[in-house]
DNA sequence: ACGTAGATCGCCT
DNA sequence: GGCGATCTACGTA
Protein backbone atom coordinates (compact mmCIF):
# COMPACT_ATOMS: atom_id res chain seq x y z
CA UNK A 1 0.00 0.00 0.00
CA UNK A 2 1.55 3.09 -1.00
CA UNK A 3 -0.85 5.71 0.02
CA UNK A 4 -1.72 5.18 3.55
CA UNK A 5 -4.74 7.38 3.12
CA UNK A 6 -6.24 5.52 0.72
CA UNK A 7 -9.30 4.35 3.01
CA UNK A 8 -10.07 8.22 2.97
CA UNK A 9 -10.04 8.37 -0.67
CA UNK A 10 -12.37 5.18 -1.65
CA UNK A 11 -14.56 4.57 1.78
CA UNK A 12 -16.70 7.44 0.49
CA UNK A 13 -20.18 7.74 -1.71
CA UNK A 14 -19.17 8.86 -5.26
CA UNK A 15 -20.04 12.06 -4.25
CA UNK A 16 -18.15 12.45 -1.80
CA UNK A 17 -15.50 11.46 -3.47
CA UNK A 18 -15.79 13.81 -6.04
CA UNK A 19 -15.41 16.93 -3.92
CA UNK A 20 -12.40 14.63 -2.12
CA UNK A 21 -10.65 14.03 -4.59
CA UNK A 22 -10.51 17.65 -5.53
CA UNK A 23 -6.87 18.71 -4.40
CA UNK A 24 -5.50 15.31 -4.17
CA UNK A 25 -2.06 15.20 -5.97
CA UNK A 26 -0.92 12.75 -9.07
CA UNK A 27 2.10 10.92 -8.79
CA UNK A 28 3.38 9.24 -11.57
CA UNK A 29 6.32 6.86 -10.66
CA UNK A 30 8.36 6.46 -13.68
CA UNK A 31 11.74 3.99 -13.96
CA UNK A 32 11.25 3.93 -10.22
CA UNK A 33 11.38 7.55 -9.66
CA UNK A 34 7.85 9.65 -8.35
CA UNK A 35 7.07 12.50 -10.29
CA UNK A 36 4.34 15.08 -9.01
CA UNK A 37 1.53 15.58 -12.05
CA UNK A 38 -0.36 18.04 -10.05
CA UNK A 39 -3.41 18.55 -8.03
CA UNK A 40 -7.01 17.99 -9.18
CA UNK A 41 -8.97 20.33 -9.88
CA UNK A 42 -12.68 19.49 -11.76
CA UNK A 43 -13.89 16.09 -10.74
CA UNK A 44 -17.59 14.76 -12.53
CA UNK A 45 -19.61 11.79 -10.49
CA UNK A 46 -21.17 9.45 -12.77
CA UNK A 47 -23.80 7.39 -10.47
CA UNK A 48 -24.10 4.18 -11.80
CA UNK A 49 -27.34 2.02 -13.02
CA UNK A 50 -29.79 4.84 -12.48
CA UNK A 51 -27.45 7.80 -14.58
CA UNK A 52 -28.23 7.70 -18.13
CA UNK A 53 -25.24 9.87 -18.72
CA UNK A 54 -23.36 6.56 -16.97
CA UNK A 55 -21.85 4.14 -19.50
CA UNK A 56 -23.06 1.79 -17.02
CA UNK A 57 -26.80 2.94 -17.35
CA UNK A 58 -29.14 -0.14 -16.91
CA UNK A 59 -26.14 -2.41 -16.07
CA UNK A 60 -24.64 -2.22 -19.41
CA UNK A 61 -21.81 -4.14 -19.19
CA UNK A 62 -19.36 -4.76 -21.91
CA UNK A 63 -15.13 -5.10 -22.32
CA UNK A 64 -14.53 -1.91 -22.63
CA UNK A 65 -16.65 -0.91 -19.67
CA UNK A 66 -15.73 -4.15 -16.90
CA UNK A 67 -13.51 -1.70 -14.90
CA UNK A 68 -16.61 0.07 -13.65
CA UNK A 69 -17.20 -3.28 -11.95
CA UNK A 70 -14.63 -3.51 -9.97
CA UNK A 71 -13.98 -2.78 -6.06
CA UNK A 72 -13.26 1.22 -4.84
CA UNK A 73 -9.56 2.51 -5.89
CA UNK A 74 -9.34 1.14 -9.37
CA UNK A 75 -8.54 2.89 -12.22
CA UNK A 76 -11.27 3.13 -15.82
CA UNK A 77 -9.39 3.97 -18.55
CA UNK A 78 -11.48 4.21 -21.48
CA UNK A 79 -11.11 6.17 -25.39
CA UNK A 80 -12.91 8.78 -26.75
CA UNK A 81 -12.41 10.71 -29.98
CA UNK A 82 -9.04 9.68 -29.88
CA UNK A 83 -8.88 10.66 -26.31
CA UNK A 84 -7.99 8.97 -23.12
CA UNK A 85 -10.56 9.41 -20.27
CA UNK A 86 -9.17 8.87 -16.53
CA UNK A 87 -11.78 7.89 -13.74
CA UNK A 88 -11.13 6.69 -10.63
CA UNK A 89 -13.73 3.81 -9.72
CA UNK A 90 -15.99 4.68 -6.27
CA UNK A 91 -18.03 1.86 -4.46
CA UNK A 92 -18.02 -2.05 -3.79
CA UNK A 93 -17.65 -4.92 -6.54
CA UNK A 94 -20.38 -5.03 -9.10
CA UNK A 95 -21.76 -1.50 -7.93
CA UNK A 96 -20.76 0.36 -11.19
CA UNK A 97 -19.68 3.69 -10.13
CA UNK A 98 -16.80 6.03 -10.82
CA UNK A 99 -15.79 9.81 -10.94
CA UNK A 100 -13.99 11.45 -13.99
CA UNK A 101 -11.39 13.05 -13.37
CA UNK A 102 -11.44 16.65 -15.98
CA UNK A 103 -8.69 18.62 -14.58
CA UNK A 104 -5.30 18.74 -12.77
CA UNK A 105 -3.48 22.01 -11.55
CA UNK A 106 -0.13 21.00 -13.00
CA UNK A 107 3.32 21.28 -11.21
CA UNK A 108 5.81 21.71 -14.49
CA UNK A 109 4.64 23.88 -16.97
CA UNK A 110 5.10 22.10 -19.73
CA UNK A 111 2.28 19.85 -19.17
CA UNK A 112 -1.49 20.69 -19.62
CA UNK A 113 -4.23 19.26 -17.42
CA UNK A 114 -7.06 22.49 -18.36
CA UNK A 115 -9.18 19.01 -20.10
CA UNK A 116 -9.90 15.27 -19.52
CA UNK A 117 -8.24 14.30 -22.37
CA UNK A 118 -5.92 17.00 -22.21
CA UNK A 119 -4.39 16.03 -18.73
CA UNK A 120 -3.97 12.37 -20.33
CA UNK A 121 -1.84 13.19 -22.93
CA UNK A 122 0.13 15.38 -21.52
CA UNK A 123 0.97 13.25 -18.54
CA UNK A 124 1.03 9.68 -20.93
CA UNK A 125 -1.95 8.44 -19.07
CA UNK A 126 -3.23 5.51 -21.43
CA UNK A 127 -5.44 2.62 -21.30
CA UNK A 128 -2.51 0.90 -20.17
CA UNK A 129 -3.50 1.34 -16.06
CA UNK A 130 -7.03 0.62 -16.77
CA UNK A 131 -8.17 -2.14 -13.95
CA UNK A 132 -5.06 -1.41 -11.87
CA UNK A 133 -5.83 -0.68 -8.25
CA UNK A 134 -4.26 2.71 -7.56
CA UNK A 135 -2.03 1.95 -4.99
CA UNK A 136 -0.21 -0.85 -6.65
CA UNK A 137 -0.29 1.30 -9.85
CA UNK A 138 2.25 3.38 -11.29
CA UNK A 139 -0.24 6.29 -11.07
CA UNK A 140 -1.21 6.82 -7.51
CA UNK A 141 -3.22 9.54 -5.36
CA UNK A 142 -1.71 10.75 -1.98
CA UNK A 143 -3.95 13.56 0.00
CA UNK A 144 -2.34 16.74 -0.71
CA UNK A 145 -4.43 20.46 -0.40
CA UNK A 146 -7.89 21.47 0.37
CA UNK A 147 -10.29 23.53 -1.86
CA UNK A 148 -10.67 26.97 -0.50
CA UNK A 149 -14.43 26.82 -1.91
CA UNK A 150 -15.82 23.86 -4.45
CA UNK A 151 -18.78 24.95 -6.70
CA UNK A 152 -21.03 22.67 -8.43
CA UNK A 153 -22.33 22.74 -12.43
CA UNK A 154 -23.96 19.84 -14.43
CA UNK A 155 -21.60 17.85 -16.27
CA UNK A 156 -19.86 18.28 -19.62
CA UNK A 157 -20.55 16.68 -22.44
CA UNK A 158 -23.94 15.42 -21.22
CA UNK A 159 -26.66 14.64 -24.46
CA UNK A 160 -29.23 12.33 -22.72
CA UNK A 161 -32.58 14.21 -22.74
CA UNK A 162 -34.17 13.41 -19.32
CA UNK A 163 -33.25 15.04 -15.72
CA UNK A 164 -29.53 13.23 -15.73
CA UNK A 165 -28.02 15.88 -18.41
CA UNK A 166 -28.63 18.59 -15.82
CA UNK A 167 -27.60 17.26 -12.31
CA UNK A 168 -25.01 18.99 -10.44
CA UNK A 169 -22.96 16.34 -10.22
CA UNK A 170 -19.68 18.50 -11.91
CA UNK A 171 -17.28 19.68 -8.98
CA UNK A 172 -14.42 22.55 -9.18
CA UNK A 173 -11.71 24.09 -7.17
CA UNK A 174 -13.80 27.94 -7.50
CA UNK A 175 -11.49 30.19 -9.26
CA UNK A 176 -8.78 28.31 -10.32
CA UNK A 177 -7.75 28.65 -14.00
CA UNK A 178 -7.01 25.07 -15.19
CA UNK A 179 -10.79 24.06 -14.85
CA UNK A 180 -12.02 23.36 -17.91
CA UNK A 181 -15.02 25.41 -20.06
CA UNK A 182 -15.09 28.03 -17.19
CA UNK A 183 -15.91 31.73 -17.49
CA UNK A 184 -12.73 34.13 -17.45
CA UNK A 185 -14.80 36.09 -14.53
CA UNK A 186 -14.60 32.88 -12.28
CA UNK A 187 -10.98 33.33 -12.52
CA UNK A 188 -8.36 34.22 -9.49
CA UNK A 189 -5.81 36.26 -9.96
CA UNK A 190 -3.42 33.58 -8.48
CA UNK A 191 -4.38 30.05 -8.42
CA UNK A 192 -2.64 29.56 -5.18
CA UNK A 193 -5.59 31.62 -3.75
CA UNK A 194 -8.14 28.76 -4.35
CA UNK A 195 -6.46 26.24 -2.44
CA UNK A 196 -6.84 26.46 1.67
CA UNK A 197 -2.92 26.23 2.31
CA UNK A 198 -1.92 29.59 1.65
CA UNK A 199 1.24 30.24 -0.08
CA UNK A 200 2.97 32.12 3.54
CA UNK A 201 2.54 28.50 4.68
CA UNK A 202 5.70 27.72 3.28
CA UNK A 203 7.47 31.15 3.32
CA UNK A 204 7.67 32.22 6.34
CA UNK A 205 8.64 35.37 5.14
CA UNK A 206 5.64 35.42 3.08
CA UNK A 207 3.75 38.27 5.34
CA UNK A 208 6.83 40.39 6.01
CA UNK A 209 7.31 40.51 2.39
CA UNK A 210 3.72 41.26 1.44
CA UNK A 211 2.09 43.85 3.78
CA UNK A 212 2.80 47.16 2.57
CA UNK A 213 4.93 49.48 5.29
CA UNK A 214 2.43 51.96 6.80
C1' DA B 1 -17.87 35.41 -24.65
C1' DC B 2 -20.47 32.40 -26.56
C1' DG B 3 -22.11 28.58 -29.98
C1' DT B 4 -21.32 25.24 -33.58
C1' DA B 5 -18.89 22.16 -36.95
C1' DG B 6 -15.50 18.95 -38.21
C1' DA B 7 -11.81 15.80 -37.11
C1' DT B 8 -11.13 11.13 -35.86
C1' DC B 9 -11.05 6.19 -34.16
C1' DG B 10 -11.90 2.36 -31.04
C1' DC B 11 -15.75 0.02 -29.48
C1' DC B 12 -20.32 -1.74 -29.82
C1' DT B 13 -24.46 -3.32 -32.71
C1' DG C 1 -21.80 1.38 -39.89
C1' DG C 2 -22.66 4.63 -36.21
C1' DC C 3 -21.67 6.82 -32.18
C1' DG C 4 -19.55 9.43 -28.38
C1' DA C 5 -18.06 11.62 -20.42
C1' DT C 6 -13.31 15.73 -26.53
C1' DC C 7 -10.66 19.39 -28.72
C1' DT C 8 -9.83 23.09 -31.80
C1' DA C 9 -10.88 26.56 -34.91
C1' DC C 10 -13.84 29.71 -36.52
C1' DG C 11 -18.13 32.24 -36.79
C1' DT C 12 -20.91 35.89 -34.62
C1' DA C 13 -21.62 39.86 -30.88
Amino acid sequence: MKDKNFLDIINKSTIETAKSLLGMKLVMETDGESQILGNIVETEAYLGTLDSACHSFMGKRTPRNESMYLPAGHWYVYQIHGHFMLNLVTMDEDIPEAVLIRAVQADAPEHDGSGPGKLTKSFGITKEIDGEYFPDSRLTLEVDKTPKEIASRKRIGITCMDEWRDAPLGFYVKGNSQVSRIRKKEILDDDELTWEKPPFQKNKNYLKETIPKA
